[in-house]
DNA sequence: GTAGGATCTCCAGCGACTAGAGGTTCAAGG
DNA sequence: CCTTGAACCTCTAGTCGCTGGAGATCCTAC
C-alpha cells in the first residue's frame, strides 16, 4: 500500500499532479485510510508509470486516456499505432516549424549591431515582415 | 480610421485576439465612435503588425511588451539583443528535445506489429521506460 | 424604415498543471 | 500517552494565449 507521496517518489510525478490525474479520471486510488488518505496498489503504480512515460513522450492526456483503455480491452494494434503515428507526425511538423523559426530568428538576431549608431536592427526586422526569407 | 474588422483583415490577427490585446494593454484604440466602436490609426496598425510578426516568431507576449517599450524609449540594442537571443536559445533547446523525442517515438512506433499475435509492442514500450535509449 | 452584418461587453473554457489557504492525519520520539 | 511536524486533505484560483458563445447594440446599404 503506497501513500500518494510514495507514489510520487517512485514515479517522479508530483503529488498535486497525481491528485489532478485522479480528478480527471485517469487513475484511481485503491482505497482510503480511515483518515481519508489515498492508498495505491501495484496496479496504480504501473498505470502512473505508463502515463508518466507517455507524457514524457509528449502525448496529450486525452490520447493517453485512449491508450489506457485500449490496454485494458485487449490491445488493438491498429488504433494504438494510429495514435502513436499521428503524434509522431505532429512532433515532426513541430520540429520543422521550429527549424524555420530558428533560421529566421538567428538572421534577425544577427541584424543587431550594438556598437552602431543607427536604430536597433532587431526591432526594425520585427516591425517589417517583408524582409523575412520564406515563411514562418 | 480603421474599424477592428479592417485591422483584422490587414494584419491577419483575429478580432477577438485584437480585443484581447487591448484588454491586456498591448495596444490601444485611437478612440471610439459615438456608438462605442473602436477606431484605429496607422500607429495601431504598425504596432499590431509588429506584435503579429513577433508572435509568429514564437515570442511570448511578455517579451513583446518589453520590446514595444524598448522601441518607444529609443532602442537599447543590448536589451533587445538579450531578449532575442534568449528566445533563440529556447527555440534551439526545444528543437533538440523534440528530436530526441522523435527518435524515441519512431522506435516505439516500429515496435508495433499489427499482424502479430502477441500484445501490442507500442503499449508494452509505453509501460516500460527501462527499454528506452537515452533520455527524454 | 428595415435587414443583416459588424460590433459591443461579459463570461467560460481549453491543456496540463501549479500554488496557496486553511484544516486534518500519521508516524516517530520523549 | 502526548506532542511535534511532515505529510496529507479539499477547494479555489492562477498560468498562457487565445477562442467561443450569449445577448445586446450599431452601422451601412437598399
Amino acid at each position: 500500500m503506497l501513500s500518494i507521496g510514495d507514489l510520487s517518489r517512485r514515479t517522479g510525478v508530483k503529488v498535486p499532479t497525481i491528485r489532478y490525474y485522479e480528478q480527471i479520471g485517469l487513475i484511481e486510488a485503491q482505497g482510503r485510510t480511515s483518515g481519508n488518505q489515498r492508498r495505491f496498489g501495484l496496479a496504480g503504480l504501473e498505470r502512473l508509470e505508463f502515463i508518466r512515460h507517455a507524457r514524457d513522450l509528449g502525448l496529450p492526456l486525452d490520447a493517453i486516456r485512449t491508450l489506457l483503455s485500449l490496454n485494458e480491452t485487449g490491445a488493438q494494434c491498429d488504433a494504438t499505432h494510429a495514435i502513436a503515428s499521428t503524434h509522431l507526425a505532429d512532433v515532426r511538423s513541430r520540429i520543422s516549424r521550429l527549424q524555420r523559426l530558428e533560421a529566421e530568428l538567428s538572421r534577425i538576431t544577427r541584424a543587431c549591431d550594438p556598437d552602431g549608431t543607427g536604430p536597433c536592427g532587431i526591432l526594425e526586422a520585427l516591425g517589417d515582415h517583408g524582409r523575412c526569407h520564406g515563411t514562418h
